[in-house]
DNA sequence: TAGATTGTTAATCGATTAACAATC
DNA sequence: TAGATTGTTAATCGATTAACAATC
């Protein structure tokens, strides 16, 4: 157990962390420092150097931190060692937004079972990816060994959903669905709700051309 | 000026509360009290009234809070008093997702204009929003006087579409392409990255089964 | 060596939590 | 009044920022 608490926020900059890494690494780029990484994340020098202390890598106050070690060692930390199974609920718009993105980038994170409850969309395969009726989600997800869950129906169904997933042994959660869900504490829950963020950024938008007349 | 420096969280509670109190009154509940709505997000008692508070409601000891008084607090807090015009650049099926919801829910926020590279996509109206070719975006953002922009375009060209917007007087971005945006520091911007957050979910799903592991 | 950057410690800041008097 | 909840203040916690010696 080399990270016993690492926040929440430091594995979501770890993750653009590498992204980034690897287009430097495709386009030469061998060396970097910390204030040039995080001029491109939007941070601070001083942020990313903690982060990657964190996950024990070192740089060289000459050289900075190798790229493509840095790349390997993200990856080491933020992979799974072996595959994990995702299943998805729901194949609205973001389903198959999901469904069409997964396959090609990440290897060890696959969607392997995708449930919805339309009969013209059950059992059938879209995007590569089978879809079962929602009745079969606990019979699959056991079977198939699911650890990871994506909710993408509507916001009154989305609670039964996440129940069913935690019976079946699913450990996270990331509901796209429009309501907070109650689930055990052991199980991590990523919200990604799309109207709160339009109605904060229509806030903060209205707010900042508010202050920008007053200035003036 | 009543609310000088609200917090980015307290602005994002609050678009969860009104959702949750218009689901209540529907079903006739016509107080609340702060550990009620706390137990429906996930929060505590004390986060409700401390938030209730930066918007000048307050509630009684016996009573709690009133919820139709709420709600219209909430609303005359986050609402634009006019219409605020949205432009989503990239019709995938993200784009389409938001297209579908955003009519029927929010009528002060909507979506005037869409753009696209497709030439197949543009000069259509789709979900009841015309596409504009992206070659017109500063024209028509200027003409439409859009306030906020959804970037829901592939990652190369996110840098791109951010910097037009910028420039025809956008305010606010919601970024759902996979690459952090540079723009100026007067200019909110929402980010939305599903890849990061299932990264992100299969870490702590997976470190958690470590613990669960460790306790047995 | 000089200079820029790293790793580490101390100080600051903000948000959350706890405590408690005021209220209905 | 008694009891539960509210509004408000003080204490705690965590994360960010600043400062600086160590390093190449």
């Amino acid at each position: 157990m080399p990270h016993p608490n690492i926040p929440d926020k430091t594995v979501g900059r770890l993750s653009l962390y590498r992204r980034i890494l690897n287009d430097l690494l495709a386009m030469g780029t061998e060396n970097i420092f910390s204030h040039q990484l995080a001029g491109m994340i939007g941070g601070t020098a001083a942020q990313v150097r903690r982060d990657l202390m964190t996950i024990g890598f070192t740089g060289s106050p000459t050289k900075g931190y190798d790229v493509a070690d840095l790349i390997k060692t993200i990856g080491g930390f933020l992979d799974a060692p072996e595959k994990q199974n995702v299943a998805l609920v729901g194949i609205g718009n973001i389903g198959r937004a999901l469904l069409a993105y997964f396959p090609s980038r990440r290897p060890n994170l696959s969607i392997v079972a995708a449930f919805d409850r339309d009969p013209e969309k059950v059992d059938r395969v879209i995007q590569g990816c089978h879809c079962y009726s929602m009745e079969r989600l606990g019979e699959i997800a056991g079977a198939k060994d699911i650890q990871l869950g994506i909710i993408a129906v509507p916001a009154s169904e989305a609670q039964i959903v996440a129940d069913a997933m935690v019976r079946s042994g699913v450990r996270g959660i990331v509901n796209f669905a429009r309501v907070p869900l109650r689930v055990p504490a052991h199980i991590y829950v990523e919200n990604i709700d799309m109207t709160m963020s339009m109605e904060k950024a229509a806030f903060f938008a209205r707010q900042r051309a508010k202050e920008k007349e007053e200035v003036q």
